[in-house]
DNA sequence: GGAATATATGTAGTTAACTACATATATTTG
DNA sequence: CAAATATATGTAGTTAACTACATATATTCC
């Protein structure tokens, strides 16, 4: 899109490429896996490494922790339960909730991953290293969207 | 999801967060046309904004200017025609073309969307004001991996 | 301690982008 | 100038997130 389109259109335009950024970062993550013959979508990887850390958890506190609504959780569990990589039991002291964790094949997959991570880690860092760091602007715009809402100072502009 | 998760997942949990911003941002474009009493969803600005600076395009110009996949811009122009915000008609020179431009109604609709613009841009300017610039951030971020892309810093990691 | 409320999980359907494929028309080239 | 290639559009199906709703179990509070 053009930087006139991006001037008019602010909002949508930045999310545009937010977007596209986001699906390119994806795609590359899953290279990396290849590229060292790992068998692994990108997108278990929250799930597999919360359960590494953290060993057992129900699906709401997994969820929250890793950022998804609780639906998104289930499919992946779904998919991850079909591939033998965790495996889930009843809580005996709340009956309500399903306990995750990892089988053996998830730890292991998780351990033959651990070295791939600082690979991982070193070329994000070397392509986040410009003059406006982008995990920093993230966290400053979610940061300033959180103390006044855009819409909030769209008000102002709007009663002038 | 915690910083020590980002540390480790480092493309995905960025991915992740660029999304979730990218959709509130969304979600608040909405509103804000919405209190201007606009009836009008964010997803049509590329297409229409395009068409209001450019008159008349094709599909697939029209695709690359926005940055979409042809097939996007195809389900959003059968919106618009639905809206009767937009028209089409054949190229006559090449008669593969399919020629798209806005109707009087939706050249009205841009008119009253023109000052919301305005609004928009300074609550955007006054979000992106913070010291890492989100824009320039992306576009930093962009041009590094067009330099080197990600696979190709990692295998640097590998070799070693 | 039972009724109202809150929480945990799960299902169904939606959304907005994508890729892969199919077809029609133009353009290039041997 | 016809065959091969390229381009433009369109359709079908996929993906990965979401919201809204349904149900079961816990917790709270008259």
């Amino acid at each position: 899109m053009e930087q006139n389109v991006i001037d008019a259109s602010g909002l949508l335009a930045i999310s545009t490429r937010l977007q596209r950024l986001s699906d390119q970062i994806r795609k590359d993550g899953l290279l990396i896996y290849k590229a060292f013959g790992i068998d692994f979508q990108p997108k278990w990887f929250p799930v597999l490494y919360t359960l590494y850390k953290k060993s057992t958890m129900n699906v709401v506190s997994l969820s929250d922790e890793i950022g998804y609504a609780h639906p998104s959780t289930i499919s992946l569990l779904k998919e991850l339960e079909k591939e033998k990589l965790i495996r889930s039991k009843k809580d005996k002291i709340d009956t309500r909730k399903r306990l995750v964790e990892l089988t053996e094949k998830g730890t292991a997959l998780l351990s033959t991953m651990e070295p791939v991570w600082d690979v991982i880690i070193k070329a994000t860092a070397e392509i986040m290293n410009t003059e406006n760091n982008l995990m920093k602007a993230i966290n400053e715009v979610e940061a300033s969207l959180k103390e006044k809402s855009f819409l909030q100072r769209a008000e102002v502009y709007i009663k002038k």
